[in-house]
DNA sequence: CAATTGACTCGTATGCTGTACGATGAGATG
DNA sequence: CATCTCATCGTACAGCATACGAGTCAATTG
């Protein structure tokens, strides 16, 4: 990623400089802070390597010091906001379904607050705190007694539903104001889609009902194959 | 979408021109069409209002005639490319799992086709072909038995996996050449991750069985719901 | 026939974007 | 003092979407 920053941690320099600098000095960590601040206040077209500079009082240039190009930028990001803080303690330590869930709970948590990651994961680089959660996830249904060759089916199948639940909510959850434009035009097609209509596939905002019941489906599939 | 062109179909002038126009008029079909092969050839990136004026002997401003913005271009790319022939007739009238079946896998392979379609269909607009497709995909599965309750979630749990499959395939279907690079990669970070190392989450290729053994999680969790 | 209208095309210009390149300076080391 | 490395940043360039207005024609109207 940054290619030219010196292995890893060295000595800062002071920094007093002829015209006082008022901000810290440039530092990944600074860098990536401060895009996850952009991207969550503007999404990811709010982000661009002028005004990340801008929000850190440094020149646009100056970042290039520290990453090799913008995906860098967003590659950190996303596997900062990603962090997990470790297996929780207080879940009763058999029952595997019940660890599955908070698992993919937290992590869909995680990713509805900052909406943008959601669709910036797939092409981007998988970080090490997004490898930790495969990993644990996998841990879990391979204690469980899924079959090895069951497995890989089985993990990428609960990735599916929490990428998958949280990016189709960020695309149809329709703000108030939109929803009476949104109900309208629907309206209009009930005559060709009549189910969809029915059921209000397009209206229902349940989104984490509906993302628990996907995931009880997938459960209960898994639950027979052990 | 598009605003100044009037209502729908009108004569179209023949167009002789003084400097001898070798190019056919531009029309939204044909503008949809070169889209879709730009797309095809070069990804959402390789897509450029003037590259596309380019391929179509035009001016690039004259795309803005018969289209509002950019955004309209890749609506219509994606709708067009989601066309669906109508449900198959050669399957067993009572087997839903079939139908489900059929039609994901239909759906999918229309993807996979255009891999680019996968990473737009999330904050695109739902055109009229995907609509046909969930309504298909809802009369199935409410035919079937699905209670009208979990009718939603069944819906867009399916959507997701098939979503969510497409886009994982395309993220980290490794090229030959890249594979030999991520196995060594991976290797150096089996200590980290020993569950992920010994199923080989991200070296198994076989997307398609991925995509159909999840299907069936899904398809069976579904069975017990009826 | 002449004048007008409306459909359509397109050149130019504006303000963005990511980033290549090279100049600049500070602190450390010789 | 001379060099070297770390770090910052101004300028420049090519490419992007698109606003605006001028241009060209065919069909319509008087």
């Amino acid at each position: 990623m940054a290619a030219k920053r010196s292995g890893a941690l060295k000595k800062r320099s002071p920094r007093p400089a002829q015209e006082p600098r008022n901000e810290p000095p440039l530092s990944l960590e600074r860098i990536v802070a401060a895009a996850v601040y952009l991207l969550d206040a503007e999404g990811v077209a709010g982000l661009t390597m002028r005004r990340l500079a801008d929000r850190l009082g440094a020149g646009t240039m100056s970042l290039y010091w520290h990453v090799d190009n913008k995906g860098d930028v967003l590659d950190l990001a996303l596997d900062a906001v990603l962090e997990y803080p470790g297996p929780p303690q207080p879940v009763v330590p058999g029952d595997w379904r019940a660890e599955v869930v908070h698992l993919l709970e937290h992590w869909r948590a995680g990713m509805l607050r900052h909406p943008w990651s959601a669709s910036l994961l797939p092409g981007r680089a998988l970080g090490p705190n997004i490898l930790n959660r495969l990993e644990l996830l996998g841990g879990i249904l391979s204690r469980a007694g899924v079959a090895d060759a069951e497995l890989n089916a089985a993990i990428w199948s609960l990735w599916n539903h929490v990428m998958g639940a949280t990016v189709t909510r960020a695309s149809f959850d329709f703000s108030e104001d939109d929803r009476a434009a949104a109900q309208q035009r629907l309206a209009r097609l009930g005559e060709r889609y009549p189910t969809i209509e029915r059921s209000r596939l397009l209206l229902d905002d349940d989104w984490d009902g509906t993302f628990r019941k996907g995931l009880d489906l997938l459960l209960d599939g898994l639950a027979t194959r052990r």
